[in-house]
DNA sequence: CACGACCGTCACGAAATCGTTATGCGTCGG
DNA sequence: CCGACGCATAACGATTTCGTGACGGTCGTG
């Protein structure tokens, strides 16, 4: 559970204490992240708004090398909130206030679909296969080297395969929502990420398509 | 193995020896636990119904003292049963029919997230032999000495073969998490271990690859 | 046709990261 | 008391990686 608001983080400790969880707590993104790593949990808790940062790059962080269940709180009913936070890799979404049982019921639902779906950590896409928890991609069954920026680019492509991403959310996601306005820089991540998943060689682009003006789509 | 149709337990029994496994059967409840209890398996295949009561129940008498994985199998795909299962300490829940694939893929997965707090396990990889409990490492047969430390390291890494760990979750796991950005001292000892365990003239890392910014991976 | 907006590409200097070696400190056994 | 050993820290060269700016191409519009 990573929050820093008193309140809540007492209720949700006597919350899913009586509800047989485990529990262990952080108030801060860098806390968080450093816990998770410690002793990974079976599950995250995330508060949207945290002291250093946002509760959402917390959890962009954490589905770069791990795929536990991860559950986003939020403040304020906010659509395009919610979307962001899911499209980060956040398995649900609640918005304050919650009841327990609200909270209790999103929890199990997605342990289920994390059973159900298990160590689904890989995303194949014509020939194209990429490893979250190893961090490897392969083409063809051989090995591409991309560096840490180029993984990190197609990671948040591939976890929102079929959909456009624009260019801000890209950024914001990748680099930090300080460079959410740097267009050409992502311009050449992409090109020399293309490069190295599409042939050396290739006409058109197989795996990432470009939205003039929107920005980029996987698939 | 924990089953009492003839046609399950032969299929279970092939599967599981052409996958490497060795397999020991019993037919009922009270077999199960005895033979569980006599000599400790590695993992156990329970069926939802046995003769002489519920495998559910077998499942939590074994979690009463042993933390050995466990898969229940059931002919149906009720999610009520499903969520009791797991909360009787089942590792997964398998409805037949399942496919070999399946199967396997679900020991996999369960060993991996078990692994982390078996402590008699022994792992080897390209003649490379780790064993958690008396604390050794064999290289083609002979021993290869390790300071407490590199043993600490290079367990953390071999626990999660085939993953990527990053240098933070390294650091906290073998240093404490006061010593998670020390990437200086991570380095070092990375160096000191792979000259023991490669041979002390390597061209290439046979074991530790590293990611660079990332941090390291076993295999 | 001229123009602007946008994209892909290339090249280059700055910065970060890695592997390695050396040094100093503390501990333990002989 | 002294040497051996494990460990943390510092320093350095070599390589990789990143961000920036410049350049050319394409497309749509007036």
């Amino acid at each position: 559970m990573c929050d820093d608001e008193p309140q809540i983080v007492r209720a949700l400790r006597v919350i899913l204490r009586e509800a047989g969880y485990e529990v262990s707590m952080a108030a801060t993104l860098a806390e968080g992240l450093d816990l998770a790593a410690r002793e990974p949990p079976d599950a995250a808790i995330i508060d949207v708004v945290l002291p250093d940062g946002s509760g959402i790059e917390l959890c962009a962080e954490l589905r770069s090398w791990s795929t536990m269940p991860i559950v986003v709180l939020s403040a304020l009913d906010d659509e395009e909130q919610k979307v962001l936070a899911l499209r980060a890799g956040a398995d649900d979404y609640i918005t304050k206030p919650f009841s327990a049982r609200e909270l209790l019921a999103s929890l199990e639902a997605v342990f289920r679909r994390v059973v159900a779906s298990d160590e689904e950590a890989t995303v194949t896409v014509k020939g194209l296969e990429i490893n979250f928890a190893a961090h490897t991609v392969l083409r063809d069954g051989r090995e591409v080297k991309l560096t840490p920026i180029e993984f990190k680019l197609l990671s948040a492509l591939a976890r929102n395969r079929g959909r456009l991403m624009t260019s801000r959310a890209l950024l914001s996601e990748v680099w930090g929502s300080a460079y959410a306005n740097d267009a050409p820089l992502l311009r050449t991540h992409i090109a020399n990420l293309r490069h190295k998943i599409e042939g050396p060689d290739a006409k058109a682009w197989l795996y990432i398509q470009t939205e003039a003006g929107v920005g980029y789509r996987f698939l």
